[in-house]
DNA sequence: CCTGAGCGA
């Protein structure tokens, strides 16, 4: 499952993130939105997941918690709008 | 920047 991370701190990485959530299970992917221009983090991004549970649990465990100053927001991820 | 790509900041 995609989780969604909100709220992210723009001095947080992929791999710290990947890190965070390692925690609570095998994670699969990590995407942070880095903005390609400016080469600044969005200041939200996704994370993959292996397992169902483990990343349901990982919104519960994650969501609202402090990461590096931020209140981090997570959530399931909708399917990629490719909007057109 | 609370929903991911590249094409214009």
């Amino acid at each position: 499952m995609d989780l969604f991370v909100a709220n992210i701190n723009k001095t947080v990485r992929e791999d710290a993130l990947r890190a965070l959530f390692e925690e609570f299970g095998n994670v699969s992917s990590v995407k942070i939105l880095t903005d390609k221009y400016t080469g600044e983090s969005k200041g939200y991004g996704f994370v993959g997941m292996s397992n169902e549970n483990h990343g349901l649990d990982a919104i519960k465990k994650l969501s609202n918690v402090e990461f590096f100053g931020r209140k981090l927001v997570v959530n399931k991820a909708k399917p990629k709008t490719t909007a057109y």
